[in-house]
DNA sequence: CGTCCTGTTATCGG
DNA sequence: GCCGATAACAGGAC
């Protein structure tokens, strides 16, 4: 489920967290999304602060000297901190504890998902050709990934990680739906008005999805994301949801306010 | 029991 | 090389 703004939210509570507290020790439940050698992982974490963290799309670093532990959720994953053993969460794969007594958990439900040390974060993005972060790009730059990814359906586009990074399933509905954009809408069918009209959706669907997130709050009333069914309606017009397939993945839309 | 769902990666055909 | 479709991965939820 973690796509950006569940990602953002995750750095945002481990920054007061994780950082500057001198790791103590690293207990290893499971090392199947652990992609660093179990003993290397320990040996170069262990003694070490975290001194900051930085998100790329969907991929979150902790950085510490001059290395990185990287994090990717992929579909299950979570962060979580607890002062007591007795509360250590279900499906904790690693655990960090801290100096001061202070546990960290990197938790996956399903065994998808990666954890690693990064030696050189601006390789790493090379090398995983992860595009450029959802948020952080400008309207010029949207327009020359978008040229590029012009014969692709709009919501693929969306979801290219190596195009822009951060966008899954869930959001790129609601970021079409804001746009008033058919899913399946070719980008060399958008003109400049509705390219730049999606931009917009991007950083205010995404903006809006950190704060619900952070806040535990909901949706604003004209989202269409819980309103993901088949049998649900339309927030804007009353309209019955349809649901679609795209490369094997469902999508839902408006079929009145997102016209082909 | 089967189906669904999520992100990434690999593979195939156009 | 780009694109879309498909399957594989895994396992909890229903």
């Amino acid at each position: 489920m973690p796509e950006l703004p569940e990602v953002e939210s995750f750095r945002k509570r481990i920054d007061p967290i994780a950082l500057h507290k001198k790791i103590k020790n690293i207990t290893i439940h499971d090392d199947y999304i652990l992609k660093t050698p179990k003993k290397e992982f320990r040996k170069t974490l262990i003694g070490k602060k975290f001194k900051e963290t930085k998100r790329r799309g969907k991929y979150l670093f902790l950085n510490f000297d001059s290395k990185s532990l990287m994090l990717h959720f992929a579909m299950s994953g979570n962060v979580e901190y607890f002062k007591d053993l007795k509360n250590e969460p279900e499906y904790s794969k690693i655990r960090f504890t801290f100096e001061n007594g202070d546990y960290f958990s990197i938790i996956s439900v399903r065994k998808l998902g990666r954890v690693e040390i990064v030696n050189d974060i601006n390789k790493y993005i090379e090398e995983k050709e992860i595009g450029r972060d959802a948020l952080d790009l400008d309207i010029e730059e949207f327009k020359e990934i978008m040229e590029k990814k012009k014969r692709s359906y709009s919501k693929t586009a969306l979801m290219d990680q190596k195009a822009l990074s951060g966008i899954g399933n869930e959001y790129s509905d609601e970021i079409l739906f804001q746009a008033k954009i058919y899913p399946k809408t070719k980008i060399s069918d958008l003109n400049d008005a509705s390219i730049e009209n999606l931009y917009d959706s991007i950083k205010n669907v995404l903006k809006t999805a950190i704060e619900v997130n952070v806040k535990n709050a909901n949706y604003p009333d004209n989202y269409i994301m819980p309103h993901r069914d088949e049998n649900d309606n339309c927030p804007e017009c009353g309209s019955q949801i349809k649901r679609f397939e795209i490369s094997s993945r469902h999508g839902y839309y408006c079929p009145k306010c997102q016209k082909k």
